[in-house]
DNA sequence: AATCCGTGGCC
DNA sequence: TGGCCAAGGAT
């Protein structure tokens, strides 16, 4: 064992922490729709969705996704567009685009069962080191770490562990720590009942240590310090980027609509014409008529906005003003440009900045 | 190692 | 109101 995780282990009662962690767990978890069976499906598509994405959230969208498509082969077959939608408003759109492929990857090679080794399941897009452990333990009853922001938070409060959660090494002295004090005769309730205790009890903000179940084993409610602890050094810092967009209609009223690319920033979901706008040039509008000539070889008249809004990423902030807009010129539909009858619009996958300026649009009139 | 990648809720 | 936060992974 690492010479650190054993200074952290030492004289830590591993047996008495067990039993009063997963006894909580068996009286006090939730009744969570993922939690209904063990089919490793179900399991991995729960925690794909839970990935950086709170339980209140991810329920429809599990229920809904579990409708669709009920198994793996039903996911692996499906249309890429439909996959799409169904993940719309969830966001992180790269999560459902390797579990697409992913599914695949299993029905091809492995004959649609999931994979129940770390060398094979841990290689499938979009896997890393906590969803293998989560859907291994929890699908098949391997014990394999499963460290999340959760567990870092409860661990690191229990073994009184200053390390920054933040660096990316420091994931891994935590899974050292699981190693040594893992339930191995049930790592699936082991792994939840780390995870729900972080989300119920050892919360970030004012943990509730008086009801805690394994107060008695926490070095940081010993010494008084739970609210120091995880320590997080990164600061976000976010730039501003200013979009100019449209909703144009052809004299037939069809809507054009863009796919954006299939990398990057809102990976393939559809989009109103927009561009972003560089400052001591033209006026906006006249940069995304010129944009929208360039780009997709469209001649349209922009008329007067109707909407300003603000989209707000993780790491980027659009602010957004929409104008209406006319097509002036015949149009060549391709694979990532479309005329679609406003009925259609719902069909296609949008992002929610975008979702709003639809909103808007038929609120307010398609006057022009 | 440092960045990129969504969204909504909370205080 | 705005910064912080949530069951991470890819590059």
């Amino acid at each position: 064992m690492n010479e650190k995780v054993k200074r952290f282990v030492e004289g830590f009662l591993i047996d008495t922490f067990q039993r009063d962690l997963i006894s909580w767990f068996e009286k006090e978890q939730r009744d969570l729709p993922w939690r209904k069976d063990t089919d490793p499906y179900k399991i991995w598509v729960s925690e794909v969705m839970l990935q950086q994405t709170r339980v209140e959230t991810v329920i429809p969208y599990f229920h809904h996704f579990m409708e669709q498509f009920p198994t793996l082969e039903a996911l692996a077959d499906a249309d890429e567009e439909k996959v799409l939608k169904a993940w719309e408003g969830l966001g992180y759109y790269s999560r459902i685009r390797n579990l697409h492929a992913a599914v695949k990857e299993v029905k091809e090679r492995y004959g649609g069962k999931v994979p129940n080794r770390v060398e094979e399941f841990s290689k499938l897009k979009g896997v890393g080191p906590y969803t293998t452990g989560a859907v291994l333990s929890i699908a098949y009853g391997i014990p394999e770490p499963a460290v999340d922001g959760n567990v870092m938070r409860v661990l690191s409060r229990i073994f009184l562990v200053w390390d920054d959660i933040t660096k990316a090494g420091t994931r891994k002295l935590f899974e050292g720590i699981v190693r040594e004090i893992i339930d191995e005769e049930n790592p699936s309730y082991f792994n939840q009942a780390l995870m729900e205790l972080g989300a119920l009890i050892c919360i970030p903000r004012n943990p509730a240590c008086l009801l805690c179940p394994v107060q008695a084993h926490c070095r940081a409610f010993h010494e008084g310090v739970q609210g120091e602890l995880p320590v997080k050094t990164k600061k976000t810092n976010v730039r501003e980027m200013p979009i100019v967009a449209a909703v144009v209609q052809n004299e037939c009223g069809k809507v054009l609509i863009h796919k954006r690319d299939s990398e990057g920033l809102l990976a393939n979901l559809w989009e109103f014409p927009n561009c972003e706008v560089v400052h001591s040039r033209e006026n906006p509008k006249t940069q995304l008529e010129i944009f929208l000539k360039e780009e997709y070889g469209v001649t349209v008249q922009l008329e007067q906005p109707f909407a300003a809004l603000e989209h707000v990423f993780s790491h980027l902030i659009w602010n957004i003003v929409v104008y209406y807009g006319k097509i002036v010129s015949d149009i060549v539909e391709t694979e990532r440009l479309k005329l679609v009858d406003e009925h259609e619009i719902s069909e296609y996958a949008f992002p929610v900045s975008h979702q709003r300026i639809w909103h808007e649009y038929k609120e307010k009139g398609t006057g022009g």
